[in-house]
DNA sequence: TCTATATACGAACACTGTTCGTGTCAAGCT
DNA sequence: AGCTTGACACGAACAGTGTTCGTATATAGA
């Protein structure tokens, strides 16, 4: 009990971003004690860099700990936990994502663009997805992003369980889609090659299969492997965009 | 260089894996050296029995060896990997699926029920659908199952282009959905208790939220927080076979 | 100037997946 | 029958991981 006082410390700081803001403790009276000591916002910005360019996989604390030439001992004082640091990072991640104001005339393409950005933003730091899910649900910063969300298809006219429960399908879907791009990239770049393939292997590969126990999927491995960029992503979406269209809109609950 | 032959180590069989079948090669006609040698079905069952009891953290190399009497140096003569042991849980567990015949006017009530047993599969061994988003799609095991999943769908009448992406967003929204609930699962496990929430706990935290910031989910908190057993996933995959039917059937892709 | 104390960090612990080299035992050949 | 062969099992070790303990340091206030 001997090196944590009142309130800078990381477990509480951790609380409190779970907890509904409290307005007087806003004002933060204490300055910082050394000239260049290490911040929270210094270890996340630099973790998102180690993410950036070396993958999720990659940040470990020790790694963490020399981009900021230090131990990895040093990291405890700022950040509770990988867990906590996991927080942080999406967080500060949910924090970059700008909510249009809700336009009932435009709903689909605003909750669209949200998750587009979402999307992006995961892709940016391949693999942070994983964080992502394991992430309470209480934490502010997603829940700003999941009111926004709400607000969108509120406006929009759907019902308000529909909103509720397509907002949690889509951010589900969203996190899934770039963990799974992240893990086929790392795949991609150290495992011995040969066993990754690109898309015109795989198709033959499929064509290749004996068309008794596989008759759809010899006929259709064209289909089975198109998709360039996003396209796959976006016909989900469209799929679950145009269902909540369909039956959210002026219906009771479910 | 030494103590692999010919047929049964681990790597060939697991590239056999992900091989078309060899008709020719199926005759197997080693029969077992020692009288009660490790095989690899016995080193999935006692796998699967870790996963199912211990959660998916908790299948170790070490831990799984020590189910099996032995150390994990001699798992290595049966399984490349711990991504390839990952790969044989998910096959064998892929292999439990009853895909049913496809009946053009059931078609719905189909693709729901194969998805409903994959997530009976998933969630019987929490955590291992991690290791399902990570699988190389070319397994022989998971083949069949989308092959299932496609024979459904193009009897419904859903175009090839539709139904092959549909596939995949329902998979990988199932392995989500399995995914989360795992880790829920195993943070109210061992984590320190105040921190997971049951359903009415969340409820009173949202609804605590400040209303300038969160007004719509503090006014909804109600239905954010719904959902009994298996309701949202159930929403969710009506979305989307909604959504399949509207948009798939008779029109051109896309 | 001196003390109090919040911060930084080296070293260590208990884990993980994986490999090397050796030991052991059953099968096939001479 | 005896011997060789080679497939299998496994102890020990290596390089990693997250995390904690105790100590050293350097600053802020008296």
């Amino acid at each position: 009990m001997s090196s944590y006082s009142g309130r800078v410390n990381p477990r509480e700081r951790r609380a409190a971003r779970h907890q509904p803001p409290n307005p007087e403790a806003a004002a933060d009276p204490r300055p910082r004690r050394r000239k260049a000591p290490i911040t929270v916002e210094q270890v996340v910005d630099t973790a998102l860099g180690v993410v950036a360019t070396e993958g999720y996989e990659a940040l470990t604390m020790r790694r963490l700990a020399g981009a900021l030439d230090t131990g990895p001992a040093s990291l405890y004082a700022h950040v509770v936990n990988k867990a906590d640091l996991d927080e942080l990072l999406i967080g500060r991640l949910c924090a970059a994502l700008v909510l249009p104001e809700p336009d009932p005339a435009a709903w689909r393409e605003q909750i669209r663009g949200v998750c587009a950005q979402l999307r992006d933003q995961y892709l940016k730091y391949p693999g942070i997805s994983r964080a992502a899910l394991a992430m309470a649900p209480t934490d502010l910063e997603t829940m700003r992003v999941s009111e926004g969300m709400l607000a969108i298809l509120l406006a929009g006219g759907v019902a308000p369980q529909a909103a509720a429960w397509a907002i949690d399908a889509l951010l589900l879907y969203v996190a899934a889609y770039c963990l799974e791009a992240a893990i086929a990239r790392q795949r991609a770049a150290h495992e011995d090659a040969v066993w990754v393939l690109d898309r015109e292997e795989l198709e033959r590969r499929l064509t290749a299969l004996p068309a008794e126990a596989f008759p759809h999927t010899v006929r259709h491995a064209g289909e089975l492997t198109a998709g360039e960029g996003h396209d796959r992503f976006d016909f989900t979406l469209a799929l679950m965009i145009d269902g909540l269209a369909h039956r959210g809109i002026g219906e009771p609950n479910r």
